[in-house]
DNA sequence: CGAATAGTGTCTCTTAGACATTATTTA
DNA sequence: TAAATAATGTCTAAGAGACACTATTCG
């Protein structure tokens, strides 16, 4: 059954990442335009192969974060592995795909070895128009199925969020990933119910006009109890159903 | 920034299994002695290293289930991807971890690579006693909890049972995984109140005494709804406390 | 019949969701 | 003051857990 001569082969191990933001009270996701072949031109996730054989994985997929994205000191971790043979030309490459929340960014980042590098609403990602290099429209789905799991179990919400947030801000987020609306009554009551999530810092007067909202920072726990259950709750009906 | 005759690293892919299974009414996995170094003659997950360059990881690990434990047409999903350096001497080696839950088996099953093959209860393997190679005791861990986790949310219960079971032998399962005991008249209401979990399928008399139990198999639904929410029941108490 | 297990019904308390109300700011 | 947003309170219906009870088998 064995054969004393044959060795493992050797395969290419890239990682990619999934960079998901909010703008504008919708999930975006980093798309970068590809400089070299394979897919010259298309649109892909920040990503590319370990730099060396000693290189840790979670750490390339940091570095490719920051050289693709300059980004730092994001939430990272792990998604899948994809290694279906024949996905990349280039030979046998299994990927690792880790999925990174990151507050709102000033502007539209420029990577500094992708062509350009841009957000796109993870709706458009997603539409079949869209072209996207390799299996990465798959991994894209995969990372925000995970991210809105994530959101009922784990306080992932407020890596979306800066240091300090506002509640009806972690609502919008729970908005956004889920798509769908949220009564911000019975949000205010369930995330102060979950023990560990948020804790206080003091206030803020922000807008323009209304009473100014509590500021509030991540809590110290990870996972949440009770969860925020996603269920069928709909949209609050405005007095007049004409608008929006 | 670039080095133009710079190549990626190669690496060597592994997969490794962790096959759960219910005897005695406690959580098994299998295990087996290596007969090759490194780490020979100590406990380990089955696996193995990719054939050649095309063959598919999932496919490799089922063929590695087959070789090592003869095990053909059970639940199989991804876990997680293992590549920390320095994880395996024989190189950088990059192992992807699959789940694979099985009914009850007739006897321990002999595999025909591995010297020997043993179901071990998941408590004595995750002992700080037990010597596990590699990292293969963190493997395990996040398999039992991954299994634990998606008892919850999915109709992975019924992988551990036959084809056909009784609602108080899916009531082992969750009792076993979770390790906690369940109400039966409560267990028997959830159960059937998630639709699509488990649908009938014909009287059996099976146990000595006693009503017989109904039949049942698997629905057709994979996510539950409502989901079995794991709480902190405690078992019924008896009239007479001494008793057990 | 009694023992043993299968299955159903009922009660209570918690909680999710709907929605009214009060509080605090700016213009 | 009006407009706007923040925060709290109340009601109701659904579900979870506790547990009594009925049903069906074997000896």
């Amino acid at each position: 059954m064995f054969d004393d001569s044959w060795e493992p082969p050797a395969i290419l191990l890239a990682v990619d990442l999934v960079i998901l933001t909010l703008r504008d009270s919708r999930l975006h996701v980093l798309l970068i335009e590809r400089g070299i072949e394979p897919h010259r031109g298309t649109l892909a996730l920040p990503g590319g192969f370990l730099r060396d054989a000693n290189e840790d994985i979670e750490d390339a997929a940091r570095r490719e974060l920051n050289e693709e994205a300059g980004l730092a000191d994001v939430h990272l971790e792990p998604l899948n592995v994809y290694g279906e043979p024949g996905r990349d030309p280039r030979g046998r490459v299994v990927s690792v795909a880790y999925l990174a929340i990151t507050p709102r960014l000033p502007e539209p980042v420029a990577g500094t070895d992708a062509v350009r590098a841009c957000w796109t609403s993870v709706e458009d990602a997603l539409s079949s128009d869209a072209e996207l290099a390799f299996d990465h429209r798959r991994i894209v789905a995969d990372g925000v199925e995970r991210a809105r799991t994530k959101l009922e179990h784990t306080a992932l919400a407020t890596a979306f969020c800066g240091e300090t947030f506002t509640i009806s801000e972690l609502q919008q987020v729970y908005e956004a990933v889920w798509g769908i609306q949220l009564d911000p009554r019975n949000f205010y009551r369930k995330v102060q119910g979950a023990r560990g999530f948020i804790v206080a810092d003091g206030p803020l007067r922000r807008t323009a006009n209304g009473r100014p909202a509590r500021l509030f920072r991540a809590g110290p726990d990870q996972v949440l109890y009770p969860p925020m259950v996603r269920t069928a709750h709909v949209a609050p009906q405005g007095p007049n159903g004409s608008a929006n």
